[in-house]
DNA sequence: AACCTTCCCTGATGGC
DNA sequence: TGCCATCAGGGAAGGT
């Protein structure tokens, strides 16, 4: 499950190991994931460079010289370099005491779709187990991407993630707050984890209606969401079952998750047992005491003991 | 338009 | 040990 921490730090991986990088051939093998049919990559990639690396939510756009590959890695998606003059490593394997970890690369196999072969022999695997990736190919026009991402919400970390921004995005919305979150139309890159993080960060319900939130609350989700993705990019995405950065490796944001996947264990905050429902089909964490279903306001009151 | 549900897909897990 | 049911969920599609 990636979302935007982990595609991140598997942007800025790849964009060391693969910038100006000249793809020389490619495999691609009949699968869903590609929306481009893969015989028109065969034709078109052969040639051009990798001049960047971009993202915009969970997308990953890598900007040829002629083309814009986009690349959603989906739940299981993983984008890895592999040198086939090196030797491949099976599982995961983190040091027992000091928990470093060396790169490693693993080689294709039956979920492999799409392999692209540089000029220096190396090779970029696109693996993805349960085919909710998606990989499409548009022309290099100015305005390709923005036509692409047209129905994508705020971007956090550039300038238009505001307060204001996001108020706007919020306003009379009368759904749930978690799958508001979940609205990549709202904002882009948060998904299932980062939205039961935020929430928790921000003390909020998940099953809160979005127009009875205070003011002062939106607010502090907007702000939540910013500092828990940070936090996920700063430790190199969550490991929870699938995600690997380009190098093979595992992120380390799982441990420092306050409330996802953590139900039954007491809560970091006050020692209460976080709880876990389904909300829009989606497992949801969250601490029962310190994030009230009636907001702030009628906790206090049902604590002192007047509701 | 907003909101909600269903479906796609396969590996891991647990019960028997 | 094997077999089957269940769960995980991002986003497209369909219904209301």
């Amino acid at each position: 499950m990636p979302e935007l921490p982990e595609v991140e730090t598997i942007r800025r991986g790849l964009l060391e190991q693969i910038r100006d990088a000249r793809i020389d051939d490619l495999e691609a093998r009949a699968c869903r994931v590609f929306k481009v049919a893969p015989e028109r990559l065969l034709e078109t990639l052969p040639g051009q460079r990798v001049r960047d690396l971009t993202r915009r939510g969970k997308f990953l756009v890598a900007h040829l010289d002629r083309h814009f590959l986009v690349v959603h890695l989906g739940m299981t998606g993983q984008l890895t370099v592999r040198d086939p003059a090196r030797p491949d490593s099976q599982g995961f394997i983190r040091h027992p005491v000091t928990g470093l970890q060396r790169a490693r690369q693993h080689a294709p196999d039956p979920h492999t779709h799409l392999i692209l072969g540089f000029q220096d022999g190396r090779h970029l695997l696109y693996r993805d187990s349960r085919k909710f990736g998606r990989i499409d190919l548009l022309s290099r026009d100015p305005d390709a991407l923005d036509r692409y991402f047209g129905n994508l919400g705020l971007e956090p970390f550039s300038e238009q993630y505001t307060p204001e921004a996001f108020l706007k995005r919020l306003r009379d919305r009368r759904t749930r707050v978690k799958p508001l979150l979940l609205d990549q139309s709202v904002v882009a890159g948060v998904g299932n984890i980062y939205a039961d993080e935020a929430l928790f960060a921000a003390s909020i319900h998940p099953l809160r209606r979005v127009h009875r939130l205070r003011k002062w609350e939106k607010l502090a989700l907007h702000a939540a969401v910013l500092e828990v993705l940070r936090q996920g990019i700063d430790f190199g995405g969550s490991s929870l079952r699938d995600y690997i950065d380009s190098e093979g490796r595992r992120g380390s944001n799982q441990e420092e998750l306050k409330v996802y996947g953590r139900q039954g264990l007491p809560c970091a905050a006050c020692g209460t047992a976080v709880a876990k429902i389904v909300v829009g089909q989606r497992g949801t964490h969250f601490c029962p005491r310190c994030q009230p279903r009636g907001g702030r306001a009628r906790r206090r009151r049902r604590d002192a003991g007047l509701v």
